[in-house]
DNA sequence: AGTGATTAAGTCGTTCACGATTCAAATATA
DNA sequence: TATATTTGAATCGTGAACGACTTAATCACT
């Protein structure tokens, strides 16, 4: 890679195509989602509670990425659409334990039909399938190294 | 892939993990931006001007995704900075021309070494350069394919 | 037991994203 | 030429993200 202008191009750069495709993703979503009254981020909380049924808002940020401060109103949200229940813990009281309600656990059904349907819309495209199963392994190392240095940098900082 | 409780798993999905490393690499390229003051749009806006010197808000945002509700705030944060000038076109009155104060331009020079800094902080990882150009290239169909596919949604819409 | 550090959650302020809408200018069409 | 439609930018409201900070509970260590 040269160090020079052309490494400043969109087209050269890694984080702007993950920023793009990201948002665009997202954005395909977005009509399913709706249909249930959520948006991305509070579907992928309740994608990880439809897996581990109850969790700490500590442990639902270490699968997301995610820190309290996000989280937070995000849960209250959800709480307020009564879809998650949250209840401070008894043995230590500084964590509050996130787990489902039965609208929540309901919900379940009506989004396991969405995968599929996303997938189905893709069926015109040019993309392989071997292709994007090598491309979605990369992209899950690269989120383990890239986690493992953000993580160092906040760690530096302190 | 089989339509079952498994398919909602984060570790299945694409969404999730393009949505974890954009933001991921976002926040490596923090403490980069923020010496110059920046946030991550703000820059990616700057990088297109470098490369075009004059676009308007509907070409910027054509260049990374954005609509002008998006564009128009963050430009006018870029304005008070000095770094970007906006002027109302006199051909048509609709568009406004966006381009590079002169420090904006100078700004170039010290954006120009980060695209290295970043490459050599991965100096230390696993993954190969061959592995890497492949991911890159599978990622810009990927954002090509998903442009189009939201473009159609949008227009399904209206 | 006492105190200093660490930890989990939450608050606050700023900046994106984006759907819905508005407004004025330009274009198309009757 | 009038009027309808489209277009580019902007405004508004809501919900993320996230850095910096606060608060309260727990832990570690003497």
């Amino acid at each position: 890679m040269k160090d020079d202008a052309a490494s400043l191009y969109l087209e050269n750069q890694l984080c702007f195509p993950l920023y793009a495709a990201s948002r665009l993703t997202t954005k395909i979503y977005g009509p399913y989602l709706e249909n249930m009254g959520l948006t991305y981020p509070q579907y992928l909380v309740l994608l990880v509670l439809w897996q581990y049924e109850q969790l700490s808002v500590k442990e639902i940020g270490q699968r997301l990425y995610l820190e309290s401060n996000t989280l937070t109103p995000l849960l209250k949200r959800l709480e307020q659409k009564r879809l998650i229940l949250r209840k401070r813990s008894e043995e230590d009281e500084r964590t509050v334990h996130v787990s489902l309600s039965e609208e929540g656990k309901a919900l379940k059904k009506e989004a396991m039909s969405i995968p599929k349907k996303i997938i189905d819309s893709f069926q015109d495209n040019s993309m392989k399938d071997t292709d994007l199963l090598n491309f979605q392994k990369t992209l899950f190392e690269l989120v383990d190294i890239l986690a493992k240095k953000s993580l160092s940098i906040k760690e530096g900082k302190e």
